[in-house]
DNA sequence: TCGTAAGCGAGACGGTACGTCACGTCTTAAT
DNA sequence: ATTAAGACGTGACGTACCGTCTCGCTTACGA
């Protein structure tokens, strides 16, 4: 959220209201004109705050969408306990599939275009965001291998088979992130997992 | 390439020297500052070409960039036939994988930031790039169809399961993209079809 | 004018209207709102024309004003001839005495601002204007050297005394730039010459 | 100094060492980078204060320039008796030049940029250091007056002649405020009062 | 062979956004 | 009330690219 590595506790605090503000912006003008017409500019001209009051916060529009989505309520992953892993794996993909499909896609999408160019934001990028996302998955996974569901020895990789359709699909065409896809997928993944 | 729909015959014929130098730069350019540093601006300098020049050819960058790409050599997929969809598989995502810790993932990166931008480009790229690649899967499909190892009736889904950790990949954190990681694929692949 | 040294021949030619645009932009400004009101990003809206379009032609706004000034029909001295040193002076002095009572004091003083920041452009400025002037005075210093009417050794001194009084009003007050200090200031001169 | 018009009599007392920090930084800056890296901002970073300090105290960095420059020593003009209205000039007038020639030359050109883009201020510096000058000329004009050395009826044009050289040379071209310039100034002063 | 039609290098031009700096005011907690 | 610290709206800075344009020059082809 704020940049501050510690917490200053000296001058004029930062008001909260700014912070809201900002987030709205971006989320507004990456809706209205899709992640090209987004600028630091902008979202400053739009929340009605001047361009360093954003600069103070965020290093760059992709920081500050970072920050937006974070503050999604369905960022919070559902943590299934269906009893079994493809049930679990259908719940976690179908709600990640559906939020792809409203807003959240644009911003991910949003999101993807600034880790592409910087690798630094690609780090912070993970740990803020797709690390969370995996780290749900390698739950299910361990509480399927509990259960003998799970055999294959590396989950990095089954991770990977999990997510790695849900980004290609935001990349290139985003018609297909429907809920039977997200069964297809769950069902492909258990079985390489077995 | 060249972006007339007839042939014009008169007038100076285009340079094709030029067509070479603007290729060129841009992949110098690319693997030198990554895809932030590429402008049409750098890569008519960069050529010695007048911008207009460039703009004559190519829309944008991104397709400056999709022109020097296809006339890679490693884009010319591999059509192993091993005799088992999972040699096969692994095969042409061995080599797939490759390529992309190489100068193409750059380049595929680029693409990817572009497509993400702009949805024309996103449909060129898809028909010029993406739609070829998937097609040399679907023929690998249709030959383990016909071996009995493919029963999963829907092929657009296991092309998606091929080519997603790929690029999944290759948006966070390159440093996966083994030749073990192919062969692990592969084989989930292959069970995900059966 | 141009800030190029040799004329370039290739390539578009630049506007002249957007020279005169400037130019009168930057004098309308000078004028409605003071010096302190003057800036590039000024000059540039109330053109019409981009702020590059600016920066290409001049450095600074000090730079813009300069060539405005030089533009000037009352900057072309008058050379009068009276046969005397002191209608020469008289006639120099009411002339440029006038003359900063009306805009070009403005921008007189404007060109003050600049080159009391900045001693590259003081230089420009000394070659462009300053000298300029004072040829004119050293002018009418040799003929009255001629006549007999100047015996004192330093002419660089006799022109700091025209000149310096012109100065400190335009500093410090300028509401005594009148004609009959002209005079005084003339008669003055011609007797430390003598 | 200090801005109150009345003294305050409750609260905490001023600290007058952060008085003293402030006009040295300001000192400090203007001989390390020029006026034009000056700023209150620069000011109240480089003397540990806040900026809401230096604001409590001066309007603007023109203000803690003049003040800064008031409390110099080689401010406090001499007012010599040599007897003759040339020795007295030539001593004033060589102390002037002398100052000019070290840092109270930057300041005086500090204190004109402000004042030729702000009238409010340049009536400040008028009464605070201008007339301050001023007076002492006229001092030593009076007492030539009553010698039979002065009969030009007009002081205030005098006055300008004496300092309007040592302006024109600080505005352009420091490089002739020597000793002799000073003298020769005084004879010709002299001569014109006559 | 000569005109017409493009290609080409060069660079001007109106824009938009960048990221930074300083301004002058404000809000906080501590003194 | 003063102080250090720093947030905040404002406005300008100087730069980078964008995509289009206008020059003068050069290559071709076809009449």
């Amino acid at each position: 959220m704020s940049m501050g590595i510690l917490d200053r506790m000296t001058g004029r605090p930062r008001d909260p209201a700014v912070d809201e503000a900002i987030r709205a912006a971006a989320l507004e003008l990456t809706q209205e004109q899709g992640y090209r017409g987004l600028s630091m500019e902008g979202i400053a001209a739009r929340s009605g705050v001047a361009k360093q009051t954003v600069y103070r916060r965020y290093r760059s529009k992709g920081e500050v969408v970072l920050d937006a989505l974070v503050g999604f309520a369905f960022t919070q992953l559902p943590d299934p306990d269906t009893g079994s892993l493809r049930g679990d794996l259908t719940a976690l993909l179908t709600a990640t599939f559906r939020a792809g499909r409203g807003v959240a896609g644009d911003l991910n999408r949003a999101l993807a275009v600034e880790a592409l160019q910087d690798d630094e934001f690609a780090a912070r990028l993970w740990h803020k965001l797709i690390a969370v996302r995996r780290e749900a998955v390698a739950e299910l996974l361990r509480r399927g291998r509990e259960r003998g569901e799970v055999t294959h020895p590396d989950e990095e990789f089954l991770i990977d088979l999990v997510y790695g359709p849900y980004w290609y699909r935001l990349l290139f065409g985003p018609a297909v992130l429907t809920d039977a896809r997200a069964q297809q997928l769950a069902e492909a993944v258990c079985r390489a997992a077995a």
